[in-house]
DNA sequence: TAAATTTGCGTAAACGTTTGCGTGTTGATA
DNA sequence: TATCAACACGCAAACGTTTACGCAAATTTA
């Protein structure tokens, strides 16, 4: 027997072993070593242990690369986000590796760190076989170029897209979004129902396709309710600015916003920064909340649920987004057999009633 | 010139297109094109000038797997990280990307959990030929067991590790910390400078490496000032338990803690979540931040920043952490000529000052 | 015992590249 | 005009797999 050899060798090399290492210290050819492993009948039980034996003494595994190579897919699922120091977003993710692992599909990701060029060279990178398919969520400068020759090129190519959350409706792929208008629409009802009579809306600019979108919603809940709908109860932020590192000026903005509205009762935000900024301006100038002011914001994250008072907010579904997102591309690609149409999956959202609100 | 033809049969078929349909193509070998393509001198300029019209005019781009398997380096990284929906830890993936990127390198994520069977499955899945190197954090789980085998197999293979900020000493590889026991100290020294008396810690249990080393430096910064150091001060919490599906449970245990020791006046915590619950809790009780109770926390998040009043806290450096054990990484990676060193990164920590202390 | 079948393995080709080397054709030199 | 270098290209091999097929030897059948 050279094992007791073979094990010392091993000590020293590093490599992975492989079938012809294999083949060749046990004097068989590669493919019989092979189809030993993969248990085929051609190959004599006799042979078949040996092989395993050595097999997994030396903890063989099959070389992922060359099996990419051969069988023309990676089993690896590419994913652009915009940013990913974001509760949103890191709970995409997450969605997304969890159905992918159950899968056996492997998730790389790219940053477009919310800029055109980087979504494009992200792309590029990916598209040269890395990947079986994509799933991404826009750039907001990829929503202000309206350029989109990068997806329409990688779909001509074969690759499957799926798109979350900031979609085109002009591209044919699969997407995943939540139901933006009547999400934020029933926000709006609720501040109404409980009483609010002067209601800001905090948003977006509107290229911003969930901004465009939940502004519309606050808009419709408004005229339903015959509310005085004035251009200057809706704060359209600019949001290409990084927050983070403008806070100062996001809270100038909406204490403006109340000094030059007096008597505002309820704040409708689009995002959870904007509600807990808006709540904290309103505290600072005295006001008490729920009971001066209400307030509810978009997505169920991190801030939201340990602001005090703790945020009323509209569910924005991100694992579910995930989830769902892989799902429809895994699906895409492994049956490729019948070209089925392409969908889009709208997931309804939900109030989670906190104490921002009155309940 | 058949380019027409081929133009219209592109828009059908989808593949991309590789050296051997352009070889046929032009009437001339495939090596021809690839040389051709890299500017080879072995080949005449009209070839080449044919060879690279073709190519544009079809968008070639060379096969990655096949180069990964040819070059056996995929230019790609692992990172496998406990938790994702997590301030620190998605900061961390983006400084790996940023670095990665900038030197041609994708980077695969993988997420344990926390959990130690995941983290094996999510190596073994990459370990076979997917990826050249590993960046990895501890999953608590792996921590707890002490069970390193998958570790030692990666690198007996020849798989570099770089460890940041849970890390086990035991194993030789290159690792990214922050100064814990520094940090903690200054931030301790910090609220007795400004005159607090009754000083608790608010911490995990020991097997968190982070969390023993900050537990560590608050002690030693207690001890050097001759501060009452009593084991009821410090409270070890298990954070094996979801604190964001148990937040009413954390919430008791602060509680408990101000209960059972009256006259509090600061409060260090090894993580913002703790801190900020900490704040929320004081507040409840009708106790003022900063001038009642100080409190200091752990890792620059945006709890941190959001909170009200916002809170003081040491810069955890998650950004600065995820690019230097990308560097690190790709720097052994390509220098694999000279068997350099281990080596281990200490970060130096900040105090960020805001509104839950005196300044 | 000759023919037919089964058994157990090896050969070849393929996935898409790159690179070293061999070789036929051209043009220049002697 | 014979010789030789330079030129421009093709062939073969390699990375690590899998699979269809071919072919001897061993076994069964007539």
């Amino acid at each position: 027997m050279n094992f007791i050899k073979f094990a010392k060798a091993n000590y020293i090399m590093k490599r992975q072993v492989t079938l012809k290492q294999i083949a060749k210290e046990l004097g068989v050819s590669i493919p019989t070593v092979s189809k030993a492993l993969r248990d085929s009948k051609e190959i004599s039980d006799e042979t078949k242990q040996k092989v395993k034996a050595f097999a997994k003494l030396f903890n063989y595994r099959p070389n992922n690369i060359a099996l990419s190579l051969k069988n023309r897919r990676t089993k690896t699922i590419g994913l652009i986000i915009p940013e990913i120091v974001h509760y949103f977003f890191s709970k995409v993710i997450r969605g997304v590796e969890i159905v992918a692992n159950t899968k056996g599909y492997n998730v790389v990701v790219g940053l477009s760190s919310e800029s055109f060029d980087k979504e494009v060279i992200n792309m590029e990178m990916l598209a040269n076989g890395s990947i079986d398919g994509f799933i991404l969520s826009l750039s907001k400068e990829t929503m202000l170029n309206q350029d989109y020759h990068h997806f329409i090129e990688a779909i001509n190519q074969g690759m499957p897209v799926v798109m979350f959350d900031r979609v085109v409706n002009d591209i044919e792929c699969d997407k995943v979004v939540i139901d933006d208008l009547e999400g934020s629409k029933r926000a709006v009802q609720k501040l109404i129902k409980n009483g609010a009579k002067k209601i800001v809306a905090i948003t977006t600019k509107d290229y911003v396709s969930v901004g465009r979108l939940r502004t519309q919603g606050y808009i419709e809940a408004m005229e339903e309710h015959n509310m005085p709908l004035e251009s200057n109860l809706i704060l359209k932020l600019d949001d290409t600015i990084d927050y983070d590192g403008h806070l100062d000026l996001l809270e100038k903005e909406i204490g403006q916003l109340y000094k030059s509205n007096k008597g505002i009762d309820g704040v409708f935000a689009v995002n959870e920064l904007y509600a807990v900024t808006a709540m904290n301006v309103a505290r600072k100038m005295g006001k008490s909340i729920p009971d001066d002011i209400q307030i509810i914001g978009f997505t169920d994250g991190v801030l939201s649920r340990h602001a005090s008072p703790s945020l009323t907010t509209i569910n924005q579904k991100a694992e579910d987004m995930g989830k769902t997102a892989a799902r429809l591309l895994i699906e895409r690609l492994e049956n490729e057999t019948d070209e089925e149409a392409y969908k889009t999956v709208v997931l309804q959202t939900q109030i989670i009633e906190r104490d921002s609100t009155i309940n």
